[in-house]
This record gives C-alpha cells, structure tokens and sequence, in this order.
DNA sequence: CCTAGATACTTGACATATCAACTAAATCTG
DNA sequence: CAGATTTAGTTGATATGTCAAGTATCTAGG
C-alpha cells in the first residue's frame, strides 16, 4: 500500500490529465472551438468592460504572454476576437470579442456546461465541490507566491542521444 | 455569487492547468526530460516484467495509441527506451526502458517527488489528500463507463474564416 | 533631454498533440 | 481455407505549446 501523498497525487494527476482533455474535445465536437478558444472566449464574454489588455488577459488564465499572443492572432485569423493598439500606450493592445465570437461561445456556453455536469459536478457530492474549492485555493495561493509566471530559472541539460 | 458547481469546475480546472504545466516544467529544468518522457520511464520502471505491450502502455496512461507510438519513437532516438517485435503476434510490440533510461528515471523521481510535496502534498491535510482520491475514483470510474478512448462519434463543423 | 533599463508584445523554430488515413497481421465466419 | 473484419501500430499533416530572440515603446535616473 502507497503513501497517501503519492497515492493523492497520482489520483489528481489522473484526472488532470484525462477529464480536462477529455472536456476540451467535447467542446470541438459540439461546437466545433477548440478548448483553448472556448476559454479564450469566455473570458471574454464575461468581461464588464468592452476590451482587455492581452498581458491582463494572459494573466487572468496563467498562460504565458507567448501562447496568448500566437492564440489572439489565430483567433483573430478566423475572426473570433479583435485587436487594436490602445491609444495611451502602444505597446499595450486592446483585445475584444466579435460578434460572431460572442454568438459562438453563447450557444457553445450551454451545452458545455451540460458536459461538466455530467463528468463532473453530478459525480461529485457537495463535500467533494466544495473540498475542491479549497483545494484549489491552498494550491494557487501557494503557487503564486512561490512561483510567478514568466520567470525563468532555468539550467539544465537536455536528454540527447549523446548523453 | 456564483453556484457551487461552477466555483468547484473552475477550481478544478484552474490547478489542473496551471500545478500540472508547473511540474511537468519542473522535470525539465531539474532532469532535462520532458514531463511526458517522466511519465512514461515511470511506467516502465514500475514494471514488475521486463516489457509491456505499446497498447497497454497507452491504455494505462490514458494516452491514445498514436500519441504513444510518436512518443515511443522518440524516446527510442534518443536511447530511453527500447521496441522489440512481439514473439507470438507481431503486430505488436514490446517496451522496455533501456539502462540509460533506469538511471534518469532513478535520479529524477526523488527530484520531482520534493517538487510535488512542495507544490501539493504539503500544501494540503491529510482530508484533503484523501479526499481527491475519493475524487479522482468518483470521476475516473464514471469516465471510464461513459467514455472508453479511442472512440470517435465526432460530427461538428469547424470554426473557420467562413462560417 | 538622453540614455539605460523595463515592459508589452511579436516572431520563428522547434517540440508535442491530435486526427485521419494507411499497412500488416490476426481472427472470425461461412 | 478465402474473404471480411478486427486489432496493433505507423505515418504525415496540421494545430497547438514553448522557448529564445527580437522590436518598439515607455519610464526613471542623471
């Protein structure tokens, strides 16, 4: 019999790496984004202003400003959102969801929602929602003090054929 | 204030992309391999005999075949593991982690367990612990009945310029 | 005001993941 | 046992993620 530590682990890794792809095809099968533009566009969606900063946007979902950048011009490629300098600062940009990208994540929204419950919520009980509330709570709190984004520290040796 | 379910969802999805992405970094600055590689010489050097079937290998990570086979493939350029053709059905193939492959995996499990007790196990009770295996149970079992990989019922449209 | 950072983002190369064919071997069925 | 089906795995195209470097703008110190 393992350790609980490694045991818990290994329980949280399972689910981090099957339910979350998992959800994020199911988005593409449904409404044809991938789970990387669903997100993207939720947020947008959710915003109580008409435009968001890309750093602020990157931040809000930790990803990386690289990845936001690449996935914003895609995004943009196929008209899901809009760009555009903002006029006080012009290093900064402006990112806005479109209509057809708010028309998109309206009907996408729903029926993703009906997936998460399936796989998720109805499998739980009301003590599990809410242990992983505070789960997620002691994990982020504690990552972000420890180890913010886009910092690097980095020093090792790539594994090659020739080592 | 949001319903529980939601907060719980976004809890869950919060860490599962940002403590994951984390660690698996984490195996690449202290080890040099990526975090799929870890994940697999684990699995290899977990082995009680001396090789698996590619298949099998999948279907205990929850990877789909081919992820596996492209995964494989490079691991065996760069001298981790090795493939053998099945004695007695040749369409398969055997998987064994090479020497090089045990001392990596030997010097960076001790490595990327600290990282995790960092980042998670000492982060929660010992409730919490158990309850994300309760979780991950909960979960993984209705999964497993709902939705067996390598199966596909996929049909959308895609989000394109023109649609 | 001028220069030395910082900051905000872009870009391109590379690594990895996913998907849709495709090949070959095994098995089933009449 | 021949042909059809299933199973195991490969392959290549495309999508996405990551990293290192680069550009442009801003800001702060002198």
């Amino acid at each position: 019999m393992k350790e609980l530590d490694s045991r818990a682990w290994r329980a949280f890794h399972k689910i981090g790496t099957t339910l979350l792809p998992h959800l994020g095809r199911q988005i593409t099968i449904h409404s044809g984004i991938s789970g990387a533009e669903y997100v993207v566009l939720v947020a947008l969606s959710e915003l109580t202003v008409p435009t968001v900063n890309l750093n602020r946007l990157a931040q809000g979902l930790g990803w990386e400003i690289s990845r936001m950048s690449h996935q914003i011009s895609r995004m943009e490629d196929i008209g899901l959102v809009k760009k555009s300098k903002n006029s006080s600062d012009s290093r900064c940009f402006d990112v806005s969801i479109t209509a057809k990208g708010r028309r998109i994540a309206k009907s996408a929204i729903p029926l993703q929602s009906k997936e998460i419950n399936h796989c998720f919520s109805n499998v739980l009980t009301q003590n599990q929602l809410m242990a992983l509330i505070d789960i997620s709570e002691a994990i982020s709190s504690h990552m972000k003090e420890q180890h913010p984004l886009n910092k690097k520290e980095n020093t090792y040796e790539k594994v090659t054929k020739r080592s």
